[in-house]
DNA sequence: ATGTCC
């Protein structure tokens, strides 16, 4: 997109009114800093912005984050809410990977007295968490377990003894969605991803130790039960097979059904079905019943991991300090033009940052992460969202042309970086380099008043598929 | 993201 179709509202807001394109709806606004809009005019992410704001019922503005980039059909980054009535539900806008999540735990132990056992910790969590692309997991759950679990997502794998009550006091939701169905999940997804519970994948997902390093709000640390030096852990995973085919098999389905309903979308990939409507209904139960299911793998991987810190460093105890959705719909409650209104939002690669919540955002393999709290703005702003990390800026096939993964892992290993991957051309594809500075896209958010820095982590350990 | 093309 040329810079003369953006015109900027703020510091860190832009704006592509209505009249860039006849068929647009409503405007498209993005976050973002003055530094960082080259990088985002340079790929398609825009354009997908544009697509989005002419779907049918989307209401105020089609939003993205700063860690905006390409996606499938919506980009990832990117926040739309639609009136439930008169609107859309689309696949594309959620993405592939159903209820892609973070989820952080914290250790008692500051970092001094944990320190040698680093190595052992990212080996043996290796171990205890099943990784790589199609890789099922030895604690399995037959398809009666299976069908509970895709109902009632986390609390279910509580129940069946991987975790405690009170872990679910702290997950998005309660780690589950009510309307999920899962009759609706084919035989095929279930037959994809049904022994993938406690599995991590691969790509960008990934379990890090970190050291907390800096505190900017010692109250709400305080509140979060964080403290300056303490070892912390990162899991970042989602839905696994299960999630991918729900979103095959429902993309199918709405771009067969779209002629029925008369929608016309600039994008084939933008396949949707008015919300109301059997398939939007169908496919919104369904991607419900994924994100149960996630919710449930972050929770059985929680368990291996306490396993193997119980393993490796003793009997203390891991507390939960929240859980996010990253790639999720969900119907909620906004302020629109001081009247209050349900709608749907559709979160691809933006977390929910509801006022006084914690907002887990990962930064790329061996740069910090941060923990934020959702900010008023949010309310007012973004529909109750933030960014959810770096936000990739270089291509998978470039990354691992430009970056060998041997030596990637010795840089790591000499920043104090302990390391367990499964493959280096994956450890290559998810270098920092090919990721945006996550210290500038959580800059723009919290100067936007979205969300305010809590604290910092650094990484000491990492392991991935 | 994904048994990285049924």
């Amino acid at each position: 997109m040329e810079r003369s179709a953006i015109r900027q509202i703020s510091g860190w807001l832009w704006e592509i009114p209505r009249s860039y394109r006849s068929d647009m709806r409503v405007p498209a606004r993005f976050y973002a800093s003055e530094a960082m809009l080259e990088q985002i005019l340079a790929d398609r992410s825009l354009e997908q912005l544009v697509n989005v704001a002419t779907l049918p019922g989307i209401v105020g503005f089609a939003l993205a984050m700063p860690d905006i980039h390409e996606g499938y059909g919506f980009p990832i980054g990117g926040v739309a809410a639609f009136d439930p009535d008169a609107g859309i539900i689309s696949p594309g806008g959620i993405g592939y990977d159903i209820n892609c999540g973070v989820r952080l735990l914290a250790t008692s132990q500051p970092f001094e007295s944990v320190r040698e056992k680093i190595p052992d910790l990212v080996k043996e969590i290796y171990r205890q968490v099943p990784s790589g692309v199609g890789h099922g997991n030895r604690i399995t759950f037959s398809s009666k377990q299976l069908e509970q679990i895709l109902r009632d997502g986390a609390p279910r794998m509580v129940a069946f003894g991987y975790g405690e009550p009170e872990d679910l006091g702290h997950i998005e939701s309660g780690g589950v969605i009510d309307v999920a169905d899962p009759s609706k999940v084919s035989q095929y997804a279930k037959q994809r991803g049904g022994d993938q519970l406690g599995t991590l994948g691969t790509g960008n997902h990934f379990v890090e130790i970190d050291r907390i390093d800096a505190i900017f709000d010692q109250e709400a640390a305080v509140r979060m039960g964080l403290f300056e030096g303490q070892i912390v852990i990162q899991l970042h995973t989602g839905s696994r097979g299960l999630g991918h085919q729900i979103a095959t098999d429902y993309i199918r389905v709405m771009n067969r059904a779209m002629p029925k309903y008369g929608i016309e979308v600039p994008d084939r990939e933008l396949a949707c079905a008015p919300f109301c409507s059997p398939e939007g209904q169908e496919y919104f139960s369904a991607m419900s019943a994924g994100a149960n299911f996630a919710w449930a793998n972050r929770q059985l991987i929680t368990w291996e991991i306490r396993q193997a810190w119980r393993a490796v460093v003793g009997d203390d105890p891991l507390r939960v300090v929240y859980d996010v959705a990253h790639n999720i719909a969900k119907v909620e409650t906004h302020e629109i033009d001081g009247h209050r209104r349900q709608l749907l939002v559709h979160r691809k690669g933006a977390t929910r940052a509801f006022v006084g919540q914690p907002v887990i955002i990962p930064g790329s393999m061996g740069t910090a992460s941060f923990v934020l709290e959702g900010g008023l703005a949010s309310m007012h702003e973004s529909f109750g969202s933030s960014c959810h990390g770096a936000g990739r800026r270089m291509s998978r096939t470039k990354a691992k042309h430009m970056v060998q993964g041997s030596q990637l892992r010795q840089e790591l290993e000499a920043i104090g970086v302990s390391v367990q991957a499964g493959s280096m051309q994956g450890l290559a594809e998810e270098a920092s380099a090919a990721y945006k500075d996550i210290g500038e896209v959580v800059s723009t958010v919290v100067s936007a008043g979205i969300a305010r820095k809590v604290v910092r982590l650094v990484p000491v350990g990492v392991m991935k598929g």
